[in-house]
DNA sequence: GGATCATGCAGAAACCTTTCTTCTCAGGGT
DNA sequence: ACCCTGAGAAGAAAGGTTTCTGCATGATCC
């Protein structure tokens, strides 16, 4: 109230007018602070009558207790971390966009549902972001081998849980994953009961473990049933390698009958290439990837895709972090694996088979 | 050190082990914690040899600010809000899914580009979670006539740009938009002109500003060139409504030679619709929507399609939001509107005419 | 040679809550 | 009459930073 004084209405918008705080409440209804304290949080000894008249001054002043003041001293911000694995300049990814924006929206409301909400943050990168924000635990999408922000985290004691197994010996607390193998080796024989003789594979050139226990999948399934292995490996975060890797695949002279893609565009990538190449789908080449994505329902044909179900797990892995913040739930480390569940659709049926679908275990509880 | 004391190797991930704060840096180097503080934050006058030793001790002790002390203090969180409208218990509903996995990922990146972290939270939703947490401005998108959140946040002082114009005479900082009118004027220009003699719309019934200006301007193109408006009105937060909504627009005696579709998934559903009457496309029926899918490129036939530029929406969204919390740039409300860029594919090409794309205005400097 | 001045650093307030501890007072039991 | 108990409420510390103000010290200037 200096020089600004004198021209009161004048913009009610203005810089940044001052918030009552706990003590302007306390001064206005006749109490001390503390009683203004317990009475809005419910603690403390005090009458109805006290409580309802702290609550209505409260009110009227419009009064929002400091969030900054709160988490200092009790040490908890309501602010969980999701942190993704960047490429570039760019947060996630393309081929595992929208598995993760699919998995990013359900965890975000499992947080909201209990009271917290989600910071998106980026891996290694300038941690002074990181530095600014307080945390009271993180969800780390596809660790890398020695994220190092991810160790300080840990090191720090904030709790850590990760949607993927962590790479090498990170301690996370714990760590929610599909059952990759048990996908892999379901596609497989799907492809080898729908006729495929020879089943190739696209897949990445990055050592996560999603790409590193597929292929191993596909290759002991090759070795157990005798199938020379034929496979494509790219850079998947290169979004034109796709379909020049699908183009090269089949290009060669022992070009397989049916292809397995493990990343989301592999499915247009192998469209394109087939038609390139004139062979029909599914006659000539049956064609499965991993994907979100619903578009594939209305190619032609439409491309059967393995869903990993992004909802199960990113409520699971916001469930598992809050708990592990809470201080409920087991004290040694979770491992959750969750099941996949194949769409199967035109372009995996060679005759006219069942249409039926098969979630490897476990009830089907939720539509997530 | 009371009773944990005699086992101190026991578990490295504890507790919580208690972390360094300025005091103990300033004990260690000899210093004041004055001389802490502002040999980190390069303030005040010291010599250079002072601040790399007290740098370094600091990094010895691992020690970082505390998040919560420091927006205490200064009143700045570096946390910038992202507010998305909710359709029941989800955020964001499907319809405009792409779009806004685009536009966040492009606003996380902006911020994170400016030292800003972003943090996802639910419009009018229980506001507890609103409370506890410091913003330091927000962006909402799609703001709804009289957001009570919205509202709040500006009598608070809380810089607010919003992702669409603002409904009603909500007094935001800034807005950006697109210029839907010239889109859809462009869109039923390119039909018109591709030889199309009746064009259908298929729009939605809620009242928010891209609903609205799209039908208004597609009702004022039929009134100039004479033609008697067909078009189909449907929630569009309901994910099997636009699939019924499109049948219905096909069945009609007056049926339309060429249809553009207002949301997302509308691209599908009136290519289903147009398999069912036996409507050969592009031939028997032109078909445009606004989407962001890359899917629309594999279709049978591919799709052509209206893109908003979320990430050009999402970046100028967050620069805006970060001049007004920073107090660069203008004291005015800024109101941003953005070109949209039609892809055009084969669905609204019914002879091979040329495929140049027409960007309505303005060099196009970024990808995005 | 004393006033002035820049330099290097320290003290302490302020930011706003939550919570531990303490105080007062009324009433009931013996 | 006394102690004890419990309710109701207040005092004050603590949480960790930033920053304003101020105190020395040595150098500079007339």
């Amino acid at each position: 109230m200096t020089a600004a004084g004198n021209h009161q209405a004048s913009r009610p918008v203005g810089r940044r007018l001052e918030r009552a705080g706990i003590r302007d409440v306390a001064a206005a209804a006749g109490v001390s602070i503390t009683t203004v304290s317990d009475a809005l949080n419910g603690k403390g000894r005090l009458p109805d009558a006290t409580r309802r008249h702290v609550r209505e001054v409260a009110d009227r002043l419009g009064y929002r207790p400091s969030a900054a003041a709160r988490t200092l001293r009790t040490g908890r911000s309501g602010l969980i971390g999701l942190t993704v694995t960047t490429y570039g300049e760019e947060p996630f990814t393309f081929t595992e966009f929208a598995y993760f924006a699919e998995m990013a929206r359900a965890a975000t409301s499992a947080a909201l549902a209990r009271g917290y909400a989600l910071v998106i943050l980026p891996a290694s990168s300038r941690h002074d972001v990181w530095g600014n924000v307080a945390l009271d635990g993180t969800v780390v999408v596809d660790p890398s081998d020695q994220d190092p922000v991810v160790t300080e985290l840990v090191r720090q004691g904030v709790p850590v849980v990760s949607d993927g197994r962590p790479a090498g010996s990170l301690p996370v607390h714990a760590w929610v994953d599909n059952d990759h193998e048990e996908a892999v080796l379901g596609i497989l024989d799907h492809l080898a009961a729908a006729g495929a003789r020879r089943i190739g594979l696209l897949t990445g050139t990055s050592t996560d473990t999603y790409t590193r226990l597929s292929t191993t999948a596909y290759l002991e399934w090759c070795e157990r049933v005798g199938q020379e292995p034929v496979y494509e490996a790219y850079p998947a975060h290169d979004p034109c390698a796709g379909s020049v890797a699908a183009d090269r695949l089949l290009a060669r002279p022992d070009r397989p009958d049916a292809v397995y893609g493990l990343f989301d565009p592999n499915g247009t990538d192998l469209l394109a290439a087939a038609r390139r190449y004139g062979l029909r789908v599914p006659d000539d080449l049956m064609l499965v990837c991993c994907s979100e994505s619903t578009g594939y329902a209305a190619t032609e044909p439409p491309i059967t895709t393995l869903s990993l179900k992004p909802r199960r797990i990113g409520t699971a892995v916001v469930q598992l972090l809050i708990d592990a913040i809470e201080g409920v739930g087991p004290a040694q480390p979770v491992q959750q694996v969750m099941p996949t569940e194949l769409i199967v659709r035109t372009s995996s049926q060679r005759r006219l088979h069942r249409t039926t679908v098969s979630p490897p275990r476990g009830p089907a509880r939720e539509e997530g």
